[in-house]
DNA sequence: CTGTTAGCGCCTTCAA
DNA sequence: TTGAAGGCGCTAACAG
């Protein structure tokens, strides 16, 4: 069986290759008795249009690229989950660009993005930079192609439609609940290399903390387990530093750290209550459980998709940035 | 700035069309003279080119279709990371598949995968039955597009090129380490529902299992934590089995299970040695640290990549089962 | 070494 | 409601 294209279609059902064009892309434009026939040919052929072909003389690939830093990380192999499922509502394929690799400059890459056709670009990289955030900005202008932001953050313009959580909020009730709950010695674990997102995160424990009148204590550590194990150890061993609560910016930090913390024989919650942030599968996987602001990447995934879709239509999204609601919850490091 | 096409380029170099494809495509075709000249407006207009129209009259994609089940599975995540970036070292670009949808047949998918134009197709399902494997074996002869499986094992047949692990083995390994340290009640817990490649895991610890005149105890549970949990509960509550090593055929389960151990006041690894599968982050992140084997996710998704690849340019691989080294790490679960 | 030309498979006016 | 015809941007013989 080789591949039957639009003219084996048109032949076999004695039409033009215009109608079958027509019944696959305006089949209100087909006679039905028409429309039946075609069909049932396209049926029994098993034709399915040339994606090229139908890009070339279309002009649209119905193709969306979907750039990525690493898919290892739980956040953004859920994320694009989502929006693998909300494309698919749109019969959308998804393009994949995984930035892992050192070899190739993003700026390469978006060209290649570019050539590749696709309609529009979802990017989520939450690592995102001013020079990146322009280079995104610069390719929506010139060429025309919608960008969609998912769980990435620049605060400082809004030009490029967003879609996210308010981390900032986040961070601040997190520590907040610690507050409340009569602890003193707060600190904020976040990651040596800064990041916007995390950034905001930690804006927002300082907000708590200063209106609390309580010392700000920030850890700079890395997301490697064993490295930051052997950080942990050091700051906080049984005779170091007084701490009795801590707000993690990522899930795998904070079971990393109650891990340490319980090996130096302190008790959670009691003696430190721990908060992470994502709500992965480590969250649930740990013991204690992790309690954890909930971020909902699957939604901002879908959200993202949606948004960009609307775009794509040529209806702008007014709204720039979309901030979805999050929740906080409560498991066994907190109560 | 619009996008150039090669028009564009050849009139500003002064060349004909065919020249400037040429210096791309076939550079040593090209006077170096001219090619300098070609690259240079190439360059300055920022020209890349069209991949519909390229791939139209070429007939070649340069594309791969990754068909996945759930890409917040970490195995799989990873695996996707190793295809992306041995894709990188040939120009590849990747179209994604993923099959959570409820709504989409496979079959439709797989049409869709074909329309695509795809180059090849990488599939990476672990729970492949005989209709997909004999659907997927269509495919690859109807419409002559190479197919590779990673991670993925229909033992019955070998049609299709497939890299893997030898995971018999592995659950043969696992199991004699447990009885080579003297366990005497050794329980497989698996998943409720049958996959390919948990069942050659459960044959290998049936193997050791019989050789050792031991009795084999196979608890087929949810992959789900809190569904699991309460399984294991209910199945070794402390006055209920005895059980003093155990193999469980993801690492999750395996962590599940020795949190609802330890609570229950079981001693790991003195009353019960624990062996998990993959060695995902959860291994590291669980306290005590999951001994396990350690399946190459990464390589195997790159190995297949390799593999498509060289199907792809006409060089068949002669070997149809690819089986990749594994390790058995041993953490604190199991010393 | 370079230019000319004929498609690749489909969409989309424009006529009929 | 349908068909004819001209491209979409590029590759790949074939000439020169």
């Amino acid at each position: 069986m080789v591949k039957a294209t639009i003219y084996n279609v048109a032949l076999k059902a004695g039409v033009s290759l215009a109608t079958v064009s027509r019944t696959l892309n305006n089949p209100e434009k087909v006679k039905q008795e028409t429309r039946e026939r075609v069909l049932k040919v396209i049926e029994e052929l098993g034709y399915k249009p040339n994606a090229f072909a139908k890009g070339l003389a279309s002009r649209k690939s119905t193709t969306v690229a979907v750039i990525v830093p690493d898919m290892s990380r739980a956040s953004i192999a859920e994320m694009v989950n989502g929006v693998a499922v909300e494309a698919r509502k749109y019969q959308y394929s998804l393009i994949l660009y995984v930035l892992k690799d050192e070899n190739l400059s993003e700026a390469e890459m978006l060209k290649e993005v570019v050539a590749s056709q696709a309609d529009g670009i979802l990017y989520m990289n939450d690592e995102i930079n001013e020079d990146q955030y322009e280079m995104l900005n610069k390719i929506q202008e010139d060429y025309k192609v919608p960008i969609v932001l998912a769980n990435t953050l620049y605060p400082y313009d809004n030009k490029l439609v967003t879609v996210c959580i308010d981390y900032f909020k986040a961070g601040y009730e997190a520590t907040r609940r610690l507050i409340d709950d009569g602890r003193k010695h707060i600190f904020m674990l976040t990651t040596a290399r800064k990041y916007m997102v995390n950034d905001l995160k930690e804006a927002g424990y300082l907000k708590a903390i200063k209106e609390a009148g309580l010392e700000n204590n920030i850890v700079r550590t890395s997301g490697d387990i064993s490295v930051n194990t052997v950080h942990f150890n050091e700051l906080f061993k049984e005779s170091g530093k007084r701490v009795d609560g801590v707000v993690a910016v990522r899930d795998s930090i904070a079971v990393s750290f109650v891990n340490t913390m319980i090996k130096n024989g302190r008790k959670i919650p009691k003696d430190i209550s721990v908060y992470g942030f994502q709500n992965t599968k480590y969250a649930s996987l740990c013991r204690p459980k992790l309690s954890c602001v909930d971020v909902p990447v699957l939604d901002i995934g879908a959200k993202a998709m949606a948004y960009l879709k609307q775009e794509i239509d040529g209806n702008h999204v007014e709204q720039k940035f979309n901030v979805l609601h999050h929740d906080i919850i409560e498991r066994g490091t907190t109560k």
